[in-house]
DNA sequence: TCGATCTGACTACAGATGTAATCAAGAAGT
DNA sequence: ACTTCTTGATTACATCTGTAGTCAGATCGA
């Protein structure tokens, strides 16, 4: 049996991670190499987790191969393996493509639109076309 | 018991709809009202899915009151009740979020860096930037 | 009238997810 | 040496999601 996905020889893309997860991931990226105690005291608090649940999101992290879990002693140091820059992009794309069929330009089109956009925002966004531009 | 994640009175957020659910939905915003018959033509064939999938679907989504269904003789027809751009700007924000501490213009300079702009969309956004700035 | 068909309702069931308890092994204090 | 604490591993369990099967009632055709 077993049904492991893939698990075969190679590159296998990184499995999707999860809400809970990311929130994981964002404290990893932001801190760097932390034990599971560390990650807990960064967001326990916030999210009202225990322990316990911290322990079982870096755990599916480490099978879904998003971080590594390197031996300290008795315990483990955990430390993002992929890049911020990568999950961000990668649920970018997911959502221009499934609701602006793949036009980047429609979801900037739909935030100026639905006002999500203030004049601060539109300056940003004017800059950075300025500077992209030549 | 009866867990039912609210069903107190007045206005209860619309609750999230999924992947698969959202399929259905751009059916019926595309074409208006369809018994599930004609939805499952417009998608099943995509998808690979069979008829009961897209009733259950259906279902679903008339609990989530994301869509209603009226009678019509032995059948229902079934229509969106939350609009497209409900869902769509409800994603971005969400994604904005989650990912760009809600700086929308974090994201569209995300899209610009890692290249999912191209010329094209960069041409459109500063035709469109133009148009709201007066 | 009688069977074939269409339809929604209900049921099913595996995998993902959120959230956690329990347990066993090692470390560390006393 | 013995207890206590820490830590990962294992197990648990409800809900959500994807995907569908089954069933009973209405309808339509013969």
């Amino acid at each position: 049996m077993s049904k492991s996905k893939d698990t075969s020889s190679g590159t296998m893309g990184p499995e999707r991670i999860s809400e809970a997860e990311h929130a994981v991931m964002e404290v990893l990226w932001d801190r760097g190499t932390l034990s599971a105690a560390d990650v807990c005291d960064e967001i326990c608090d916030n999210r009202g987790w225990s322990l316990p649940t911290v322990k079982t999101l870096l755990s599916r992290l480490v099978q879904k191969q998003a971080i590594s879990a390197r031996p300290d002693g008795r315990r483990f140091l955990y430390s993002a393996l992929m890049a911020r820059s990568e999950y961000v992009g990668g649920e970018s794309r997911r959502l221009v493509d499934r609701l602006f069929g793949g036009k980047a330009a429609s979801l900037v089109a739909h935030l100026a639109e639905s006002e999500a956009l203030s004049e601060n925002d539109l300056a940003e966004i004017e800059a950075l076309l300025k500077e992209l531009k030549q």
